[in-house]
DNA sequence: CGTGCCTTTGATGGAGATCAAGTAAGGTGG
DNA sequence: CCACCTTACTTGATCTCCATCAAAGGCACG
């Protein structure tokens, strides 16, 4: 089985045979994590760059109040922060969600493979953008829309999300976030999140159980959240 | 006087006079706007690189119910989009709220003038970082802030940003920003911000007049806003 | 077989949207 | 210089969505 930080990138840029060896190579060091472990904290000095390889993360921040608002969930596949060295400190935390195997790759390694493989560095590239047009998504739904088309927005997102790495089968995916977690991404309470969940249950557009997600009506699903696909950029230019 | 693009790249790496040359050479194709014009829109094909000389800009996008969500301001000195030639098609558009001087920088240009000039390289890197350090601060009072501390966070952050290219003088800065805007970003209505900003006045906090804002307590703003500037990243990692 | 965490449901209050005017300031043409 | 127009700002009344408080049930895990 194949690593889902190769497959998100091969989806990205046109890798050869070399590429992949690289990148399996890459993730060689690999670590466990117990659930609700932070990678790395608010204040710290950033260090290698983490590729989620099994189980999801997040990026959060502690306000003063007390209050946690999560900024982006990582999915196997996903990389934090390329070039994240340049700066002096972290400004927000990451922490795993469920158990996860996360690979460090350091500032050294990656800046060699960029350089050896323009390839993987394209694919970068383009993660990287792909994932600030996510956060740009994450604003245009704090800022504007309703409880339920924001659930409905990031449940769109994360299928589409899960669906580039292959973990997703007609309809139905894995999602190991609680009421609470989700409540913290959507800028809401779990009472209420849970109030919507019902709703978009009674409506036939999607149900959501521990640990997973049933789309039972993608079509009315998208059309409560006024999805458009486009900022995930699953089309990307052909010739550069 | 230097432009303030070189100004705002040299606060992010040291530059030698060989890079200060490339850079003022880079934007030396200008080109003058009206106020309300789209550099480019959502749906577009990326084109070259957007350097602001002169004036505000706004990224934003439009909703299928006609609202508007603003999800971040440029200001003299930002740069839009390195790498952005790996999409196919921009997710959101990119407007112009005053008249601007703006440069282009090709994508050939840019590649040469990195590859040439590290230095410059990593300042772009760390502008890049620090401009997702603002999305992810957006999400965050976009999620957990009250009215009052949204438009306090953003004044302080427009202050620092204003004050990182020059052209703030004590406690007082030019934000060319209507209250429509002002709603447009911070997920309000203008009627709203209206009130929030008379509360905020009367709290002697801060006044905002058409085109400047006074900061008469910035200690009070600040505390109001629960402002944390790490996010700004203006303490970089020394050697990297 | 508890004992926590998570989910579910109800009741109530408040922040902010919406609707509806009205005022002030700048711009333009006569 | 004045009448007109446009754009931005200000204020009030009402309503809606969502947070908050409170409590009970369910599921997983030790």
């Amino acid at each position: 089985m194949i690593n889902p930080f190769t497959q998100k990138l091969s989806g990205l840029a046109e890798l050869t045979d070399d590429d992949v060896a690289a990148l399996e190579k890459a993730v060689s060091r690999q670590r466990q994590y117990v659930a609700r472990h932070d990678l790395i904290r608010e204040g710290d000095e950033p260090g290698p760059m983490f590729v989620i390889l099994e189980g999801w993360a997040c990026r959060y921040k502690i306000l003063p109040s007390g209050a946690r608002q999560i900024m982006a969930f990582l999915m196997p596949g996903d990389a934090c922060d390329l070039h994240i060295r340049l700066l002096a400190e972290m400004d927000h935390s990451i922490q795993v969600i469920t158990p996860a195997k996360v690979a460090t790759v350091s500032k050294e390694e990656m800046q060699a493979m960029m350089a050896a493989h323009p390839n993987i560095a394209r694919a970068m590239y383009s993660a990287q953008l792909v994932d600030e047009g996510i956060m740009r998504a994450w604003i245009v739904s704090m800022g504007r829309r309703s409880a339920a088309e924001r659930v409905a927005h990031l449940i769109c997102e994360l299928y589409l999300r899960a669906h580039t790495i292959g973990s997703t089968g007609n309809g139905e995916f894995d999602l190991p976030l609680s009421q609470t977690i989700l409540a913290d991404a959507l800028g809401m309470t779990a009472v209420h999140i849970n109030r919507i969940l019902k709703e978009l249950r009674l409506s036939g557009a999607m149900a959501l159980k521990r640990g997973s997600v049933i789309i039972s009506d993608p079509v009315k699903l998208v059309q409560i959240a006024g999805f458009d696909e486009n900022y995930l950029h699953r089309r990307l230019r052909q010739a550069v």
